[in-house]
DNA sequence: TCAAACTGATAACATATGTTATCGTTCTAA
DNA sequence: TTAGAACGATAACATATGTTATCAGTTTGA
């Protein structure tokens, strides 16, 4: 078996059951994709095709505010997926992009593909429901966090539940994800060494 | 044909295509509920076991940040569902209350009857799906204007979109909503007119 | 290998936003 | 009918956050 789809396998099978035969079939049909450090694999204003796993590497989504800066909106880790699931769905132009922050390798899920498992698969619908169910709760966490809590508990609550990450992602882009800027981030950690 | 299930059928078939002996069997099922201004249909802490779809009236959906202060989420207006879809899909207890904003005609699905209609429409999947994307769109278009605009363009999309919702919701819960101070609304709104 | 780009800290200043309090008006419930 | 609650404007002040600039250390790519 392709080595490349040992990850992906173990974490659809946390989500449904999945037999060999099933496995076989359809695993045929993901494609590979390696990219470098800076390469994207979305462009705001273009359609995004696929759902992205990360078998190895680390993307950044994010999209362009009305001054033109660039906001950061999600960090996908190894193990995770990404997509811009509007423009997945809809087929419709995307406002994010997509962009690798190391050098990365990627399983690539078509809409096509994802549709086929509806059929092919005993638990495919099940599978696109998780998927969406997923992606959606993330979005409401990530609403009511910005709501509830100051940008400083955002960080820390980054660092305790992800503490790698912050070594692996420049700190000027957790500002951003967090929505402030990175000289007020700076500040707000280092006050808080300080104490 | 209980008159309070016009709305309703209206905006299903909206969604889907549904005939009248569809209609026959599954509207039975549904439950009106008539509420009063002020009064809750869902407590925080408790488990949201159903989807209200507005027929009359107006429902603010809020939750409660660290600091003990009510965050205003969501306002449901006539036609259109209200949910916390989390809840309501895993079963477990919710972060927001429902309330509403006056007197108001509620019709509910409740959970079993959302999974009956899989099964007893021919296109109850897609309606399930549809609903679920459509909470989804909500949160993504959100969060993008949480990053992208400042505080006093949202509240001027929000009056371009929906003129009429702000002579029925208090000032202080739309800043709320905005996630800005009741005075510092009224100043932006005020120091934008004697310009 | 080296110049350029990137990164994060820091200072100084500007702006945005929060907090508290007061006041007049309007709404509401007994 | 009326007292109290709710509401929104406003002022004064406090705090949070943004902006610009500088600098030193690190990384990157030709």
């Amino acid at each position: 078996m392709n080595n490349q789809l040992n990850n992906i396998k173990e974490v659809i099978s946390n989500y449904i059951e999945i037999n060999d035969e099933e496995w076989a079939d359809y695993s045929s049909k993901f494609r590979i994709k390696e990219i470098k450090k800076k390469e994207r694999i979305l462009n705001e204003g273009s359609i995004c095709r696929d759902v992205f796993f990360v078998d190895r590497g680390l993307l950044r989504i994010y999209f362009t505010d009305n001054k033109g800066e660039e906001k950061n909106f999600h960090f996908a880790l190894e193990n995770t997926f990404a997509t811009d699931y509007e423009s997945f769905l809809k087929n419709i132009p995307s406002n994010y992009s997509i962009q690798a922050l190391e050098d990365t390798t990627l399983v690539l899920m078509s809409y096509e593909m994802l549709h086929d498992g509806y059929k092919e698969l005993r638990y495919g619908e099940k599978l696109g429901r998780l998927l969406a169910e997923e992606y959606f709760f993330m979005f409401s966490e990530k609403i009511q966090s910005i709501y509830t809590i100051s940008p400083l508990e955002r960080y820390n609550k980054l660092k305790t539940r992800f503490p790698k990450i912050l070594q692996r992602i420049p700190q000027h882009y957790i500002a951003s994800y967090l929505n402030i800027s990175s000289v007020h981030l700076s500040r707000l950690i280092n006050s808080e060494l300080h104490k």
